[in-house]
RNA sequence: GCCCCUAUAGCUCAGGGGAUAGAGCGCCGCCCUCCGGAGGCGGAAGCGCAGGUUCGAUUCCUGCUAGGGGCACCA
């Protein structure tokens, strides 16, 4: 029996008293909460539906549960019911019908795990989209990571999700990448408001050695020109090259530039006019978006007929939108968040709903930190750390993890130093080698003779094994929350504390007969709770995109 | 000036209205007579300040303080 079982059956219960007159009229809920006390002497389920719906009843919160409590003591499987404190419902099952779940989760494998809040929702994700100027830092490797495991979230509840990057390569700082290029080739000094690093001497000489024609004796603007498109595309690359070594690989890398070469930018305003939202001033077209609550309205085409950022937006949202997609969420950084306003009030403009239409999330910052001091990242002194620089100082695995564990509301300190000498302090061991202990564990035991002919639920009695089990069954709900807050970090702190629960209980209870010991039931069912903890902490790591070794 | 995020243990962080606020690391003390000690057990240690809503607030609201990040006919 489930949390949510049990949830359920006391609705239930709800209802029949109600009918029966027991209990007067009134609305009740559809669930209600059901959680594991923090006490275990609390019994092993808890309820506070006696407080909540007491008032609405007219009666104090204990008489109420004194009116559910005998109702509760006859589901089956219930084996104890106490009312507690202001008006808590404890509940205690039997160890057969709890330890039940562990064969319903083996039997379900993979699958576990899975819910369908978002079916048939067609979603598109947009995240990291780092401008083609340079590789990607730390900041866009933690939106690779969150919105990587995210998406693994999304899909996870029937959603069908486009992971998308969009790819700023049209507008002034691609023009200052190229001539930076060519700077570079020239063996010239990085122009005023151009890009450094040792990357762009890399690229230029690439751009050199890769081109038939003779770059440099072209004249200005063809160079320019050369420079550019050679230098987006090697740019592109190995963007693309890092994401997938990273593990994370994009369904769509939308070209800002095709929507200007498309007329889709166009078609936009075009659409937006039509429906009176755009105004002509000072020689500038403008969205009215302060209509729709932006602070002040927007600059769609320049006064000099070059178009402003937010045209792609208003283009690129369009498309989403057209390309049939429910929900577009965003995911951009802190230095973004007053882009929300004129974002929002686009999509209300094309008739949309603000915030469920379009979606914003923003991440904070990541900082590097030293010995305990911040760290000032400079492109010019080269202490700009890359995602390839964090891979290779700490390895996917535990980068990813640990981008992922907090929220993205939390700016979030990287120590280096700290990750590349001791990686044994990072919480993904943790829970990495739960699970490899779950393997070996297994083996140790198919070795030795213990078969999984043989479940006996009523036998997984001892404290550790009911804290497991009531664990184990949480995963469909913490993947439900975790979708739906698009908090992918309560996936990995529920792992932490599972597998701390899977740890606690190898030590405590024996898969394996001690030597010359005979092997007995209470060992078979065991290897299935072992089983179970080994495909729930899977099915958590495959979430977040952390790989699942079988030995570390 | 206005806007967003944050403030919880020595450090890095969980905790989306409930009972005695958790984890990892660090610190102190234990456990190798058996499935991996990358583990387990015990201990010291904490909700920035002031109000409000509620039966109940670390959680929601307001103000204050402190830190981080933003406020373009830049992209």
């Amino acid at each position: 029996m489930t949390p949510a079982d049990l949830s359920a059956a006391i609705v239930r219960v709800l209802q029949a008293l109600q009918s029966r007159g027991v209990l007067g009229a009134g609305d009740l809920p559809t669930e209600v909460v059901v959680e594991r006390p923090k006490n275990r002497d609390h019994g092993d389920w808890a309820t506070n539906a006696a407080m909540q719906l007491a008032a609405k009843f007219g009666m104090n919160p204990r008489a109420f549960a004194e009116l559910l409590a005998p109702e509760l003591a006859a589901l089956a499987g219930v084996t104890k019911v106490d009312i507690a404190g202001p008006g808590f419902i404890n509940l205690t099952l039997s160890a057969a019908v709890a330890g039940e779940l562990v064969r319903e989760i083996v039997t379900a494998g993979e699958a576990f795990g899975k819910g369908n809040d978002l079916a048939g929702l067609k979603m598109n994700l947009e995240f990291v989209s780092a401008n083609p100027t340079g590789p990607i830092h730390l900041g866009g490797t933690r939106w690779a990571a969150v919105g990587d495991a995210l998406a693994r979230l999304l899909q996870n509840q029937g959603a069908e999700v486009t992971r998308e990057y969009y790819f700023n390569d049209h507008g002034a700082q691609i023009d200052r990448f190229a001539r930076s290029l060519l700077a570079a080739a020239r063996g010239q000094e990085t122009p005023e408001d151009g890009y450094a690093g040792e990357y762009i001497n890399e690229i230029a000489s690439r751009v050199l050695a890769e081109t038939a024609e003779d770059i440099l004796a072209l004249p200005e603007d063809a160079a320019q020109e050369a420079f550019r498109a050679a230098g987006v595309e090697l740019m592109f690359q190995e963007i693309r090259e890092s994401l997938h070594d990273f593990g994370v690989d994009f369904d769509v890398y939308f070209h800002e530039n095709s929507l200007y070469e498309s007329g889709a930018v166009e078609r936009a305003i075009t659409k937006l006019r039509e429906l009176g939202h755009i105004f002509e001033a000072d020689g500038a077209i403008w969205l009215r978006s302060t209509t729709f609550g932006d602070d002040r309205d927007r600059v769609v085409i320049k006064s000099d007929g070059e178009a402003a950022y937010i045209a792609g937006d208003l283009a690129y949202y369009l498309d989403k939108r057209e390309r049939g997609h429910d929900r577009c969420i965003y995911m951009l950084g802190a230095d973004h968040h007053g882009y929300i306003g004129r974002m929002m009030a686009l999509c209300s403009a094309f008739g949309d709903e603000a915030g469920v239409n379009l979606e914003i999330m923003i991440g904070q910052m990541v900082n590097l930190v030293r010995d305990g001091e911040p760290v000032r990242m400079s492109k010019r002194a080269g202490t700009v750390v890359t995602m390839e620089d964090l891979v290779d100082a700490v390895g996917v695995d535990a980068a990813r993890y640990a981008l992922t564990r907090s929220s993205i509301n939390s700016s979030l300190d990287i120590d280096l130093e700290q990750l590349t000498k001791k990686t044994n302090d990072n919480p993904v061991f943790y829970v990495q080698y739960a699970h490899a202990r779950t393997k070996q564990v297994a083996k140790n035991a198919e070795s030795l003779g213990v078969t999984r002919e043989t479940f006996d639920a009523s036998l997984l009695t001892h404290e550790s094994e009911g804290e497991l089990i009531a664990a184990l069954v949480e995963l469909p709900r913490i993947t439900a929350q975790a979708a739906q807050f698009r908090d992918p970090h309560r996936v990995a702190r529920y792992l932490e504390d599972l597998a701390g629960k899977y740890h606690r209980w190898y030590d405590n209870c024996r898969v394996t007969p001690l030597s010359g010991g005979t092997v007995e039931l209470v060992h078979q069912t065991r290897l299935w709770l072992n089983d179970a903890a080994g495909q729930v902490l899977r099915n958590g790591l495959r979430l977040l995109g952390i790989s699942t070794p079988e030995r570390m």
